[in-house]
DNA sequence: GTCTATATCCAGATAGAC
DNA sequence: GTCTATCTGGATATAGAC
C-alpha cells in the first residue's frame, strides 16, 4: 500500500518538528550566527543538504522557533487574563506556573534564551524582532492590569504598575537565563522572595 | 623632534582604547559572531587590515572587553565589601550605584550585555568564560555575606542568603538587558520595589 | 527522499605598496 | 603606520547521483 499524499505531508511535518527541536538546542548553545546549518542537521540525524528540503534558510528556522515561543507565552498570558480569580491569586498563579515551567521543562529556559537573543541582537531577522515586540506588549499589559486590580483589592504595593510589571518580567528573564546556562544543577530560588516585590507586607 | 619610543607606545595604547570603545558598541549590537572586524574598523575610522596591527583577532578584542568589564565589577564589589557600614546601608548603596550606573552611563548596560553573551553562548573564547566565572563567584559571595550580616542585624528577610543574592543579580541583569536594548528611552523602575525583595517590612 | 559533491560567497587574516 | 589587494578557509546553498 503506497503512501498517500496525507502520509507524506505528515512525515514531512514530523521531520520539520524534529528539526525545530534540534535547532532549539543548537541556537540556544551557540546563538543564531555561530550556529551552523550542519550543526542542526547533525543533531537531527540528516545530511546538511537535506535541511534545505525542509527549511529555506537558517533564519527561517530561527523565526519558526521564535514564533512557537511567543505563541505559547501569549496563550499563557491570555489564559491568565481571562481567569475569574482575585488579582492576588492570579499573581501567585503566574509566579507558580513560570517557576514550575523553568524548573521542570528543560526547554522552557532555552526558549527564553532565544527570545533574549532576538531582543538584544541586531543580527536577527526583522520578522523575529517584530514578533517579539507584540509578545512584550501583551505580557507587559497583562501583568500591569493584574497589578492594578491587585492594588484596588489592597494586596499589591502602591507603586507604578508599569514598574511592577517591568521588574516582574526582568527578574523572570534573568532567572531563565541562569537556568539556561546552568541547567539541571540550578535550583530556582524561593518564590516567596520574588513575591515580596509585589505583595503588601501582610498578604 | 622625532617621536620617542614612549610616544609611539602611548599612541598605540590610545588607538587600542579607541578600538575597544568601538568594539563594545559593535559587539553589543550584533554579538561576537555576527560582528565583523570590518564593522569595528569602520567605526574606529581605520582600514580593516590595520586592525591586525593592534589586535590579533576578533576574539582577542572580545576578551579584552570582558576583562575590562569584570575588573570594574569586581573592584566595585570589593569596595563594597570593605566598607565600614551597616549591612542594610550597604545593600542600599549597592542598589543605588547599580541603578545609577545603568541610568547615567550608556556603556554600563552594554557591558552587561557582553557578559551575558559570554555566559550563555558556547561560541565565545574559553578565556572569556573562565574570567566570567570568577566574577560571578565574587559578586555572589559579596552580596551573600552582606545579606547574612543584614539578617543578623534584623533588617534583611530570613531567606537563604544564596537565594537572595541570586535574585539580586538576576534582576539587575534583567534590567541591564532591557536598558541595553531600549537605551535612553528606558526609565529604570523605582528602587523601592526592588528593595522590597530583601528588606524586612518596616525597614 | 536522501546523500555526496560542488559552486558561490563572504569574512578573517596576510602581503606588499606607499 | 596605513592602505589596498590578495589569499584562504569555511559555511550556505545548489546540483546531480542513487
Amino acid at each position: 500500500m503506497p503512501r498517500t499524499r496525507e502520509d507524506n505531508q505528515r512525515i514531512k511535518d514530523d521531520r520539520r518538528e524534529q528539526i525545530l527541536h534540534s535547532a532549539l538546542y543548537v541556537f540556544a548553545a551557540k546563538g543564531l550566527n555561530a550556529a551552523k546549518i550542519s550543526d542542526i542537521a547533525e543533531r537531527s540525524g540528516i545530511s546538511q543538504g537535506l535541511m534545505y528540503r525542509y527549511y529555506a534558510s537558517k533564519e527561517e528556522i530561527f523565526v519558526a522557533l521564535i514564533r512557537t515561543a511567543i505563541e505559547r507565552m501569549n496563550k499563557a498570558a491570555t489564559q491568565l487574563e481571562l481567569m475569574q480569580e482575585p488579582a492576588g491569586t492570579k499573581v501567585d498563579l503566574a509566579i507558580g506556573e513560570l517557576f514550575k515551567g523553568l524548573d521542570s521543562n528543560k526547554e522552557t529556559a532555552l526558549y527564553y534564551l532565544l527570545l533574549t537573543q532576538a531582543a538584544v541582537s541586531e543580527a536577527v531577522p526583522q520578522e523575529a524582532k517584530d514578533l517579539l515586540k507584540t509578545k512584550n506588549l501583551v505580557q507587559h499589559k497583562v501583568m500591569q492590569n493584574i497589578f492594578l486590580q491587585g492594588q484596588k483589592d489592597g494586596v499589591i504595593n502602591e507603586f507604578s504598575c508599569s514598574d511592577l510589571s517591568l521588574l516582574f518580567w526582568a527578574t523572570i528573564n534573568g532567572l531563565a537565563l541562569i537556568k539556561a546556562v546552568r541547567g539541571d544543577d540550578f535550583k530556582l530560588p524561593s518564590k516567596e522572595i520574588f513575591r515580596n516585590m509585589f505583595f503588601k507586607k501582610d498578604v
